[in-house]
DNA sequence: GTGAAAGCGCTAACAC
DNA sequence: GTGTTAGCGCTTTCAC
């Protein structure tokens, strides 16, 4: 069918393991045999069959990214930082969507199984510990952007817990004393954070925050409009809100718009993650940024030294977030 | 290393032969043999490592879809509709991202070469038709979203120029006359479609457009911006925008509520592609959505029919869109 | 500097 | 119903 190694080394007169030396870069081949091999490469249109090389070499230089959806701009960021960084050692990413689902993520791991891919990286996984802690025994993998509490593994985040604090102490540096929060009753590491900094941050200014002043939904955009229902429908309402994502933000400030709350002026609201939609959108949100390229670079180069076996690092990295003031928080 | 088919036929006390039948679910294994492999291969933990499968069946199983960015939430919408087509049928889907630069977009085309995956779909392509027509000739290709001048190859797009007719046609319906477009300089094929469908319903009613109202930038954010300001610096103001692209209408609606202009009574926009953001943004954006998921399902049925041999179609496929008139274009 | 040959893990004739 | 074996395309040891 297409044209094989074998082709090449009778077409250039020379053995195939010739052929490979020249395709692999090996020092003892003559000059005038990397010539012909060269050129006949180039006049039969060879391309390496991979499946054999790889099977071979028992190894793919590929990894695999799985991420939750493919809409989130931060972890299209991540990806880019993480390709950068493949690219750099000759690997190639492919990437594959979970819906957030553990049996799609559980299926796509097959590629580790199965050999198809070297590691992975799981962008904001929803498996268990238990899961990823007896994966990591046979597989190099690595987490990012979202932890996994008692995991054993590679693993970079952003530091919600300052970032929580940070937001919050935007707000009071803004004057605000009325301070509302947007979480999540799910259980992640990161909004667990990202809530306990925010208190944190309250607490060390003396501010006690109401129990009517506290939403926990999913992070659905529906819930971002549900809060500010629950927080405008209260006798002494919030002047501001700290939402733990950009995505709740924005829906409290499309609904709070729709009540006829002003938005910076009346209610001041900062997100969390700087999605690229925090610029665009009406009024331009303020939020916390995580240094995403910066991220995925690290990450990457972590695993991939683990792979190549010259680390065994299953460190717990924290990377440090920029806080980003828009209109949405006033002026 | 890893446990391989020998280990386990060892252990189940059969040959090499059975348990690769067992593992394809061929007819002719006794049921007794079946349920000793079947433990074994539980026993030992094997999984197949697909680098032999695949070499030896010349198969890949998976195919590349090849995006520009991975932000944009029409291509997430698309590519979920081939995910499920091609699960259907046991196929693997794996992405990456060009950045919409040919270069990046050549380089990863790779695995066509070197038979990492069965075939390919390119989303919103930039490789011109020499290019794509001699890769068609030996690997299996189709491109969505985004045709390309005079490439013979399956390619799946919504109808451009009856999107562009159906936007201007709604605007016209509200009672416009004074219509603007924020079209691109670039030469897509999209682009160029959705100005002719815009301009073929003004011409059908008998409303002729200023050289002002023409606006020609590039994709980015800022473009829409500038339109604007060109538009409103016009003695003569629009009263209504068609941008061809959400960001571009997003991005208008921006800057005319920066300057104090209302959207809806006094500028009406429609957009193109319905993105997800049109539903979240202030004012929620009017746009003529593309039916993803069934584009997605499409092309990817199409293509493995290619694939497996079952067709060899080079079809040109449009799908209908969806006007999807929100608060942008007023009540 | 070069070639012969083994073998990576798997499937699919083919023989029984 | 089952086993033996060739071979997919490649790399790499081992001779020379």
């Amino acid at each position: 069918m297409s044209v094989t190694i074998k082709d090449v080394a009778k077409a250039a007169g020379v053995s195939v393991a010739t052929v490979s030396r020249v395709l692999n870069g090996s020092a003892n081949v003559s000059e005038a045999a990397t010539k012909a091999v060269n050129d006949t490469i180039k006049a039969l249109n060879y391309s390496p069959n991979f499946l054999g090389r790889n099977l071979r070499k028992c190894v793919t230089n590929s990894i695999l990214v799985i991420q939750p959806s493919s809409e989130h701009s931060l972890y299209s960021k991540i990806i880019a930082g993480m390709q950068e960084a493949a690219a750099a050692e000759g690997y190639d990413i492919i990437t594959s969507i979970s819906n957030g689902t553990p049996e799609i993520e559980n299926r796509q791991l097959n590629m580790l199984y199965n050999r198809t891919v070297d590691g992975a990286v799981l962008l904001g996984t929803v498996l268990g510990s238990g899961t990823i802690n007896s994966l990591a025994q046979n597989y190099h993998i690595a987490l990012c952007c979202e932890g996994c509490q008692g995991a054993d593994v590679l693993t970079v985040v952003v530091d919600d817990e300052l970032g929580g604090y940070d937001a919050a102490k935007a707000l009071i540096d803004k004057g605000h004393t009325k301070i509302a929060i947007i979480s999540t009753l799910s259980d992640t590491v990161s909004s667990a954070n990202r809530e306990k900094g925010f208190f944190r941050a309250l607490e060390q200014n003396g501010i006690d925050i109401p129990e009517g002043y506290v939403y926990r939904g999913d992070y659905g955009y529906e819930h971002g409009r549900a809060a500010i229902q629950q927080f405008m429908a209260l006798e002494d309402r919030p002047t501001a809100v700290f939402a733990i994502s950009d995505l709740l933000a924005a829906a409290a400030i499309k609904e709070a718009t729709d009540m006829g709350v002003k938005i910076g002026s009346e209610l001041a609201v900062i997100g969390f993650d700087d999605i690229t939609w925090c610029e665009r959108y009406i009024p331009t949100i303020s939020s916390i940024a995580q240094p995403c390229d910066e991220m995925g670079r690290f990450v990457l180069k972590k695993l991939l030294e683990n792979i190549n076996g010259k680390a065994d690092d299953t460190g717990y990295y924290t990377m440090k977030h920029t806080v980003m003031l828009r209109a949405s928080t006033g002026d």
